[in-house]
DNA sequence: AGCACA
């Protein structure tokens, strides 16, 4: 237990024992993994749903759905260009609650090995793979693309019994935009929700305890469109909110600032992602 | 818990 005493990270890790060293198996080299495994879906879900719950996510290259053949249960893999941009994903959409009328719960981790699926362009960018025991049928595999996703997987089995209940994830335009339903199943819900909705106002946080307004704002005023800044500290580790005329410009942003490191950061790089709402007007007072 | 495609 002899530890430096001028170790900054004791007070954090003071158990017992030490995490033990990063071994060198297979099992701990996922540094390089761009892809996420997502279980805990509804057994209807299309792979169209996927593709929305994952499209406007920074560095999203493409996905696809999985029928197991274990039951009704149905996987997803969802590929980035980078593995940064994966880990973001990963984080801001695992444990959301993805059907509120089933509550189920997505579950998110990184695939055990990257897609080898490169999107070809034209090509689609989503598909699905059907491991469903049928004979002569053992594996299918159905691409469509974002601007013509007419497919209809709903004729290819009988074993659908329920079809009904993922309309509150997907509007007809195809768009993860919160519908009256979803609306108000987020408002009602303490819990993080489908945060696939985009705001122009993006949420910062994983800031150094050192960080300044005037730090991230000097980074933030490279970016046209860009309004205002908040900082807020929470429990000792401050948050922002940076507020962008557009989400087309919010998204930029997010792509571009996803990961960087601010020199006042002691521990790596900003996560950042679309504000719960829109930055209400500046306000001439602030408490 | 369930991890494919090449």
């Amino acid at each position: 237990m002899a530890h430096p005493p001028y170790d900054p990270y004791y007070h954090h890790h003071h158990h017992q024992h030490q995490l033990p060293p990063p071994q060198l198996n297979d099992k701990s080299d996922r540094n390089g993994i761009n892809t996420l495994f997502v279980s805990g879906l509804p057994d209807d879900i299309k792979a169209r749903e996927i593709h929305n719950l994952f499209r406007r996510r920074p560095g999203f290259d493409s996905c696809q759905l999985k029928y197991t053949g274990r039951g009704n249960q149905v996987v997803a893999f969802a590929t980035f260009f980078n593995h940064q941009s994966a880990l973001a994903a990963l984080h801001s959409l695992n444990g959301v609650k993805f059907d509120p009328q089933t509550g189920s719960i997505l579950h998110i981790e990184l695939a055990r090995s990257n897609s080898r699926r490169k999107r070809k362009p034209g090509s689609g960018a989503y598909v699905v793979i059907d491991n469903r025991t049928r004979e002569g049928n053992s594996t299918q595999e159905t691409s469509s693309n974002d601007a013509d996703s007419k497919s209809d997987e709903s004729s290819d089995t009988e074993n659908q019994d329920s079809v009904n209940k993922v309309d509150s994830v997907t509007t007809k335009s195809g768009e993860i935009v919160a519908d009256s339903d979803n609306a108000v199943a987020a408002a009602n819900q303490p819990e993080k929700n489908i945060d696939g909705s985009p705001c122009s106002t993006l949420f910062i946080a994983n800031l150094g305890p050192n960080c300044t307004e005037d730090e991230l704002k000097q980074v933030l005023s490279h970016y046209s469109g860009f309004n205002m800044l908040k900082l807020r500290a929470r429990g000792g580790m401050p948050v922002a909110f940076a507020d962008f005329e557009d989400i087309k410009q919010a998204n930029k942003v997010m792509d571009e600032l996803r990961g960087r490191v601010l020199p006042s950061s002691d521990r790596g790089g900003m996560h950042i992602e679309y504000a719960r709402s829109k930055m209400r007007k500046t306000e001439k007072k602030t408490e």
